[in-house]
DNA sequence: CTAATCTGCAACCTGGAGGTTGCGTAAATG
DNA sequence: CATTTACGCAACCTCCAGGTTGCAGATTAG
């Protein structure tokens, strides 16, 4: 593991614990899964056919928007939901960094084993 | 939205809140970081230089687990945790399932604006 | 054999996540 | 203007995640 790659999973480790676990909980994939569709919806819209009440279902919302994996703008009586892609590609990269120091692992063991 | 993407995302949202969820936490992190680096790890090796107890860092362990993010062998006294990417490349597959909806979208906002 | 090491199990504690209800207010509707 | 709609705030409840301590068992070291 190079040092660079091991500061950069150290580095970024306390910005990105929130966002997955923003991302931890069945409700809330549903609504980034609604939003990340494009149209802006309203907290009425978001709650319709869901179980729970408006209220739980604000509390996610606000959840999503701490991550700034959503946004939102009140326009008139109800505020506007958007999803933002930003801290998404954000995760990936980060997945990306522990899967390539696996991946440099592998292939050292591979060398290792073919001398 | 095609109706393929939408039932994507809705079929494995159950399945994967949990692994978000076992991501989303500092501690977890750092040791997924740790093992991701290939060598295998006891659970008394893997509490060295934290400020938290050995059970607290077994109970993490155990949720990693769960999450199969992690497996565990036991040898002699000691149980190592080595690190598993498949779960990684699974949330990965997700989170690029939740970019293709959003980029179809931009790109049919694009070619409407367009017109 | 004895002592040190590594772990598992169980009880316990605390804070906050997730959910509800009730009420007040601003905005759209007719 | 009266009513409905959409929302925010606050209080409250329950449960479990995260952490600790204590103890006992198995394994290794000297």
């Amino acid at each position: 593991m190079s040092r660079a790659v091991r500061s950069s999973l150290a580095v970024r480790r306390q910005a990105h614990a929130p966002l997955f676990a923003a991302l931890g909980d069945e409700t809330r994939l549903s609504l980034v899964a609604k939003l990340c569709g494009g149209q802006p919806r309203s907290i009425s819209q978001l709650t319709e056919g869901s179980k729970l009440t408006r209220q739980a279902i604000t509390k996610h919302l606000r959840v999503l928007e701490d991550a700034e994996i959503v946004h939102s703008v009140r326009t008139g009586r109800e505020s506007l939901f958007k999803f933002d892609p930003e801290p998404i590609v954000e995760i990936k990269k980060y997945l990306d960094l522990i899967s390539e120091q696996w991946d440099q692992t592998l292939s050292r063991l591979k060398s290792f084993v073919e001398e």
